[in-house]
DNA sequence: ATTTATTGGTGCAACATGCACATATTATAG
DNA sequence: CTATAATATGTGCATGTTGCACCAATAAAT
């Protein structure tokens, strides 16, 4: 049965996985942000106060990269960089301006899905928010 | 309430989006494939006789860059070209080593995720797996 | 038969990435 | 307290990937 979980999941994540919505996304937004930057913008939008290798190991590109990508998004406005109290670890939280982007990208988002949902009832709905909510507890415990 | 469904989905597919652990993964399975022919090898999974151009467009990548990529994994035999009916059209389908690969992917993403569900009794489990096939379903309706 | 549209291949310049190494800071050992 | 080790990031460089503009081949439309 687990297989049969997974097997869905897969089908699930692979359908949201499609760089090219987003792109016609933030372009309709008007947000002039490279569909490369959106992991950065996700994860710390996800976790405030984020440092680059957390950022590196999460989104699995080198901490040199994550470097000089986060330092353009710093200098675009979508990130602040925090007070450093350890001196080598650079963390950055997400700007208002970067807020906002990431808000739109998620409406955005939810409009073509929820398009998807019509057949749903209230109450399929509401069990399909509770399965889901649990189940995106659980992958984040820990780790 | 969609509100929340789509929040608990986003957190799930940002979960999922974790490059490093397909890296992990295909070298313990001890697949040379570079994790950004990944995508390739799913799509070509999910719709056998794929074009380039319907990959590049799915993936949201320029259909160059897709077309060497493809050439690559003909190449060293994850795809095999298909006989063209239409001339100018490309397609490919996943090679007896490339349904291999992907299943072993798919195997051990479901083995690292498959420890996150301990908590979960079996009752739960089978109204996970009806709830996600459905909605699995109906993300796959139409185009 | 001619024109138009579709599909994808190629040269080229720009960008992104990883590696190896350097630097700065903090933690640890003695 | 000092010396050493560990951590976190930044930089130069070589390599790889990407998109763009254009071209060639094929199919569809007029």
């Amino acid at each position: 049965m687990d297989n049969e979980i997974f097997e869905a999941l897969f089908e699930i994540v692979t359908f949201f996985n499609q760089p090219q919505q987003d792109r016609d996304l933030l372009k309709r937004a008007e947000i002039s942000l490279e569909p490369a930057a959106l992991p950065i913008i996700v994860r710390a939008g996800r976790q405030p106060e984020i440092s680059i290798g957390e950022l590196a190991n999460q989104i699995g590109r080198n901490h040199s990269s994550v470097s000089r990508q986060v330092d353009k998004l710093v200098k675009a406005g979508w990130l602040m960089e925090v007070e450093r109290r350890d001196q080598r670890i650079r963390r950055v939280t997400l700007s208002q301006q970067g807020q906002r982007a990431l808000l739109q990208v998620k409406v955005a988002r939810e409009a073509a899905f929820r398009q998807r949902l019509a057949d749903y009832s209230d109450a399929d709905r509401s069990e399909l928010a509770r399965v889901l909510q649990r189940l995106a507890a659980t992958l984040n415990e820990r780790g």
